[in-house]
RNA sequence: GCCGGGAUGGCGAAAUUGGCAGACGCAGCGGACUUAAAAUCCGCAGGUCCGAAAGGACUGUGGGAGUUCGAUUCUCCCUCCCGGCACCA
């Protein structure tokens, strides 16, 4: 098109239509007037978002992770709540019934820090927060049901946290043991690991945190080690990445272990607990005859026995411990160099009865394994290099199995690691492969018992005992007669008393409650002592989805049957953060749950969804970086649907989301087009508004009806298959341009559209805009002259028939480089294309004089012809 | 070291998984409207080169090879970035 003719289309457009009332630029889009009106009328009805508890439709729980009460929503929670928001109005227009709750993580050190520092009870602080976040959440438009709300901090929610407890004691999975915990000198009390900043305390930065031994509560979770690992397996709708950090999290790895006797001390008779056994943890058993020396990790109690006295020995040990423990705090305990000691004393390899030196090592970890291994330096990269260090012997007992072309066997490379091989050296098991000699010599010890096939997990057993204030009360007892005494079930809840000093407290703050502390044992009468531990938060969001389908039951957690009809979550949606954690617990939950009988699923999340974090400036938003963008903020600007958009439209959603505010402007923008183009051609007053749309369409009319049914395909497919609710954006921006411009040349060259298939185009427009801009959305539905409620208006349906293309531009390659687009009909055959790609006069002139060798035809895609 | 995910214009990205690379949007440039600005609307736009222009040629998806008529897509090797695990025996 000449350029002239731009500013007169441009001005022609600028005009509203003629058999419409002038409209001037006062009709701009105002996002604040259209989102105030529809806040107000959503707020008014507070079952607008509920579920049905009876339904006869399907349901679907798409669930997004509850946040932490901190006092304001994040972009973070804005990209997350967009999405199962978009996700869950997208489910109820397509006939769903739909639960979309929300709910609030509201225990932990946050409130009580707050409380020190502004002297706010953490209950009130908390509860304040959640007042706010709620109403940000509101004005963002979010639909939820709040009728369901839970809020972990209170006493209707966490006494089934203790109800819980109670459970897994009875079943014995809940023990009580020694562990060590971080301890602050100056503060005198227990931190959380998460309080331990490069080995400090966080309140003391000059302190160094000790490890002190404290009995803690555990909860049994290696006893679902293995089927926790199993079942990943099955959670074909979870990203790959998560499956495989909890795989890597559990860390099975199948082994044997064998006893080693400790023999008698030669010089020194006095000490040393001769005759006790050494337990090593070995995967390659198979190389046991290569042994020549045994590692025991600093902190072994046999070292332990050993050095007490032995003044030189325990020096040398403590500092291998020191040295270990300084290796973790920076984070790098694989790069420390290899120190160790010699014990003086020896242990009785029991295959073939050789006394092998017995070292203690600073690269041996006492909580993996048994503390002890056997030391193959043939045969193991760190073994190596450790006897290369202290010339320790280094026997081969493995040979490469030789390829066909080789004749002779070479002496391998040592350290010579690989799992294939066959045994020498090795006495009775010379000759054997290297898994069948693993199966063999686990099976040999323990018919001899001296060891046995096992498996390790590098997964713990979950400490939830914190020594803190604001939490779930661990309902237990300490009677002096009766030891440990559950509370009974009937005086649950154990309630977390409010006037609690946490500033100055030494240890657990509920400690210094008498009134708390001191109670009478349920069993015999006499005084008991209460546990003053809270559990730990993530005990709170282990379940917290269940609640959800039952929100106010007071006689048990949830019921069953209902529990029963909404689970699996259908949809999860957080940050991949929470990846292991919390989605280990979760699970770990659920299948005791099962256990218990309370439910019927192996697993609580059907499908996962880990969208990516929102940054800025290429860095993620912190305070300290100063480039926060506050929601707050962009709601006032832009408004809520413009916010909400962009989030979605600006990267796909499993993608880290640079947020540039530029980009939102894109969108107002956008919203503003959507708005006039309704505003604009809207007529529903009109008598032909609601006609059927005639048969026969203009050319430019049967092209934007093309389009419209291609973009319901469009939005549809990528909306359920492939969640890319950019490209979703990107295709409504598509229609409404090539609507506008189709309107536009109606305008210029008298081309009618109806107006009833406009209407049919506006109202379908609107529709797929629904899910991602509720607010105008549901504006624009009104004054198409709409009475039904949009959020359950049927989702719009593409007529196959109609997206179809009557003619295709087909490319004509010639060896693969494109050449030539040639028009030809949608349902033109073979010979037919072809015969007109060659008869295309750019096509000639390029094969010209050259010799066609091959034709492809891909039905309507291209052309492609081969030349010599 | 092992595992997972990435790398495409000035920028965010798209390409329905082997078939026109860069849709859509941002920023940019030119134009219309306006006294002017804002807003709005129309148009241009990967790079290099040829051409006054219309247009054309070559080149281009981190780098290198390969398979194929044809590769952002498949195979092999390499580089860099992000995430997880890690002296795990």
């Amino acid at each position: 098109m000449p350029q002239q003719d731009n500013s007169e289309i441009a001005t022609a457009v600028n005009n509203a239509r003629p058999d419409h009332p002038d409209r001037s630029s006062d009709d701009r889009y105002d996002p604040q007037r259209v989102e105030n009106k529809w806040f107000a009328r959503w707020q008014s009805d507070p079952q607008l978002y509920a579920a049905e508890p009876h339904s006869t439709k399907k349901k679907y729980y798409v669930l997004e992770m509850l946040p932490y009460p901190s006092g304001a929503l994040h972009m973070g929670h804005v990209r997350n709540y967009a999405l199962g928001d978009a996700l869950a109005r997208y489910m109820w227009m397509n006939g769903y019934n739909v639960l979309h709750p929300m709910g609030w993580d509201s225990f932990g050190l946050p409130a009580e820090n707050a409380a020190i520092q502004n002297n706010t009870p953490p209950r009130q602080w908390t509860l304040g927060n959640i007042a706010k976040m709620k109403a940000q959440m509101n004005r963002l438009g979010f639909a939820y049901d709040w009728s369901r709300e839970v809020t972990t901090c209170l006493p209707d929610y966490y006494r089934w946290n203790q109800w819980f407890f109670l459970k897994f004691y009875e079943k014995g999975l809940a023990y009580r043991k020694k562990s060590k915990v971080n301890w602050c000198p100056k503060c005198a009390t227990v931190l959380a690991n998460e309080q331990v900043v490069n080995g400090c305390c966080w309140r003391h930065e000059d302190t160094r945190v000790e490890q002190r031994e404290l009995e803690q509560w555990f909860l049994r979770i290696t006893k679902y080690a293995d089927e926790l690992l199993r079942d990943l397996d099955k959670l074909e709708g979870w990203p790959e990445k998560v499956r495989t950090m909890q795989r890597n999290w559990i860390g099975r790895s199948e082994g044997t272990l064998v006893d080693f006797k400790l023999d008698y001390a030669e010089n020194h008779t006095g000490f040393g607990p001769a005759g006790s056994t050494i337990s090593v943890f070995t995967t390659r058993v198979d190389t046991i005859f290569g042994a020549t020396s045994l590692q025991l990790a600093p902190q072994h109690p046999i070292v332990g026995d050993l050095s007490a006295d032995n003044p030189d020995l325990r020096g040398h040990v403590d500092r291998l411990i020191a040295e270990q423990r300084k290796a973790k705090e920076v984070g790098d305990i694989g790069e420390i160099e290899k120190h160790g000691v010699f014990t003086g004393r020896y242990a009785i390899n029991p295959f073939n009865a050789e006394k092998v030196p017995v070292w203690v090592a600073n690269y041996i970890l006492m909580d993996y394994g048994t503390g002890a291994i056997m030391s193959v330096p043939a045969h193991d990269e760190r073994d190596y290099e450790f006897a290369k260090k202290y010339k320790l012997e280094i026997r081969l007992v493995i040979l490469p199995i030789p390829s066909d072309q080789e004749e002779t066997i070479a002496e391998p490379a040592l350290p010579f690691t690989a799992h294939q091989g066959s045994l020498i050296n090795s006495g009775p098991y010379n000759g054997l492969e290297c898994s069948a000699a693993i199966k063999k010599m686990s099976a040999d010890a323990e018919k001899h018992g001296f060891g046995k096939a096992t498996v390790t997990y590098r997964l713990k057993d979950w400490g939830i005992s914190r020594q803190r204030y604001w939490g779930t009360p661990i309902p237990m007892l300490y009677c002096e007669i009766d030891g440990i005494v559950p509370v009974p079930e009937k005086d649950l809840p154990v309630i977390l008393p409010d006037a609690v000093d946490i500033a100055n407290a030494v240890g657990s703050p509920l400690g210094g409650l008498p009134e708390f502390v001191n109670v009478t044992c349920p069993k015999c009468g006499g005084p008991a002592r209460r546990e003053t531990d809270t559990m730990d938060t993530f005990v709170d969001s282990s379940w917290y989805f269940y609640r959800y389908t039952d929100a106010h039951n007071d006689r048990a957690p949830f019921d069953s049957k209902i529990a029963q009809y909404w689970f699996p979550i259908n949809q999860y949606i957080g940050g991949v953060e929470h990846a292991i954690l919390h989605l280990i617990y979760s699970r770990f939950w659920t299948k005791f749950m099962r256990d218990i009988g309370l439910i019927t699923n192996d697993e609580p999340v059907e499908r996962l969804f880990t969208q990516g974090m929102v940054i800025k400036d290429g860095a993620k938003m912190s305070k300290s970086l100063g480039n926060v963008v506050s929601p707050d903020e962009m709601v006032a600007r832009y408004g809520a649907d413009a916010a909400r958009l962009n989030s979605l439209f600006a990267a796909p959603p499993d993608r880290d989301l640079d947020w540039q505010d530029s980009g939102v402007e894109g969108i107002q923008r956008f919203l503003g087009r959507v708005y006039r183009f309704i505003e604009k051609y809207a007529a529903p007053e009109s008598p032909d508004w609601r006609e059927p749309v005639p048969e026969r369409l203009s050319d430019s009319a049967r092209g934007l009806q093309r389009k419209l049914h291609q973009t319901i395909k469009r939005v549809t497919d990528d909306f359920q298959e492939r969640w890319h609710f950019n490209t979703c954006i990107a295709a409504i921006m598509e229609l409404l341009n090539d609507a506008n411009r189709r309107m536009m040349e109606e305008h210029v060259e008298g081309e009618k559209i109806p107006l009833t298939f406009l209407a049919e185009v506006q109202r379908n427009l609107v529709l797929l805009l629904a899910p991602f801009a509720p607010y105008l959305a549901h504006e624009l539905w009104e004054m198409l002259g709409e009475k039904g409620s949009l959020l359950k208006a049927s989702w719009p349906k593409y007529s196959p028939q109609l997206a179809k293309e009557e003619e295709l531009q087909i490319p004509v390659q010639i060896n693969g480089k494109l050449r030539s687009l040639i028009v030809v009909p949608a349902d033109a055959t073979e010979d037919f294309v072809v015969e007109r790609a060659l008869a295309d006069e750019k096509v000639r002139s390029f094969i010209a004089g050259k010799q066609i060798v091959k034709r492809i035809f891909v039905p309507g895609k291209l052309v492609n012809i081969v030349v010599r």
